[in-house]
DNA sequence: TTTCCGCTGTTCAATATTGCACACCCAGAC
DNA sequence: GTCTGGGTGTGCAATATTGAACAGCGGAAA
């Protein structure tokens, strides 16, 4: 179901077709389009770029729930009747956003069935992309989670190819993504350092998916 | 969109008219409606009862990723592309489920926005549901997170009532459902018991949600 | 009744993880 | 050049978690 639509089909014209209900806008790296807390009333597209959705604990924690690209809808909880956003995202990379308000959403849910097709292929593939975090978490070790993670890193918003991974990742962002201490992620990073999987040096990062895949099936 | 729209709509009899494509029967205690491996063609749809989903991992861990009651839907993951079962789905309680074959949930979610509008409400509240459990997992201790699976499980199936959790509710499920070992969730069940804030021996199990509620919020 | 079996209670050593420290490096600001 | 801040490399004690025992208990089956 889902590539074959997908493809058929192009959010970005449909969009700009809405009128009134929806706005377009770019956001530079780090800029944040809302905040935990605020109210809920819309959701977002991004046309273009890359978008981080965190979430706050009481004890100051963060952790990344999502890292999302070019294609990828976020903030669409409030179509479940939440009233106020339980996350945070913020631009990652310099990104062209589309905003629809819930109402206009909610109204081209149901008119167009294209675009609740659409919809509904990318709610399905979050679906499984959530449930496989939950999976990683409970039963892997945080050396294995950041294993997976880097090597969904390499693989992020590339078509196959490989290799080198966003500047704009460091030790800290991967503590938040793996959920560890940044104690941790610099021991493993060291370890795989050594053993070859990956290679830096302040410079960017460059992972061996195939080898890491190792670590992965120890 | 969520409550609204479900209550205005009966499901069940919906089903009922799909014609071919459509099966439904029922399933005693532990008997498994699919298992992790198998081909994935069709969407299940639970007019009465209760389901668990697990995953199993290489090294003979399991894990319960959901635990759905009447009205909810699992299995959607072959709407993704998904050609092989993720998790095996097995009946908690004796269940009356509905079993739709891909291409007919496929058709019918293009031709009926009532099904279609019911169906997206139900992925949105799920996913919400397992980021919740992913984010408690990054965050919280075993002990915080055994609390709060107490207190859903109390909640689980009941309208607002309290108290009494199913029966066939055992320290090794509530492992795989926290994600955390037996020794671990026996510790902390003595604890809470001698603090009051359950009561159980043998016999059925009693959760006091709002004095679990204390060891969430420490 | 006796046996068997599933579940709970309890222990414990081996590991994994956290939470802090503090030194170092380096590029950009001044 | 020097300062400074962000990121990295270490180390380490305090905790949390695992994984595997083994005993006891009570109901169901034989």
């Amino acid at each position: 179901m889902a590539q074959e639509t997908v493809s058929s089909f192009d959010p970005v014209t449909f969009l700009a077709s809405i009128g009134s209900g929806r706005t377009s806008r770019t956001y530079q790296r780090e800029q944040s389009i809302f905040r935990q807390g605020d109210a809920a009333d819309a959701v977002f597209y991004i046309q273009n770029g890359k978008v981080q959705v965190t979430v706050m604990s009481t004890t100051g924690k963060e952790a990344v729930v999502a890292l999302l690209a070019t294609g990828e809808f976020f903030g669409e909880g409030c179509l479940a009747g939440q009233p106020l956003r339980l996350a945070t995202a913020s631009a990652f990379a310099k990104s062209k956003i589309a905003r629809v308000g819930k109402q206009a959403m909610i109204r081209v849910l149901r008119e167009q069935p294209d675009f609740s097709q659409l919809f509904m292929d990318f709610l399905l593939s979050r679906n499984l992309a959530i449930e496989a975090d939950l999976v990683d978490q409970m039963f892997n070790s945080s050396e294995k989670r950041l294993a997976r993670v880097l090597v969904l890193l390499a693989n992020f918003g590339k078509d196959g190819k490989m290799e080198p991974v966003m500047p704009q990742i460091n030790q800290d962002i991967l503590a938040a993504r793996v959920g560890t201490t940044r104690s941790r992620i610099n021991f493993f990073m060291n370890k795989f350092r050594k053993l070859g999987l990956i290679e830096y040096n302040g410079g960017s990062l460059k992972v061996h998916s195939s080898l890491l895949n190792v670590i992965l099936h120890d």
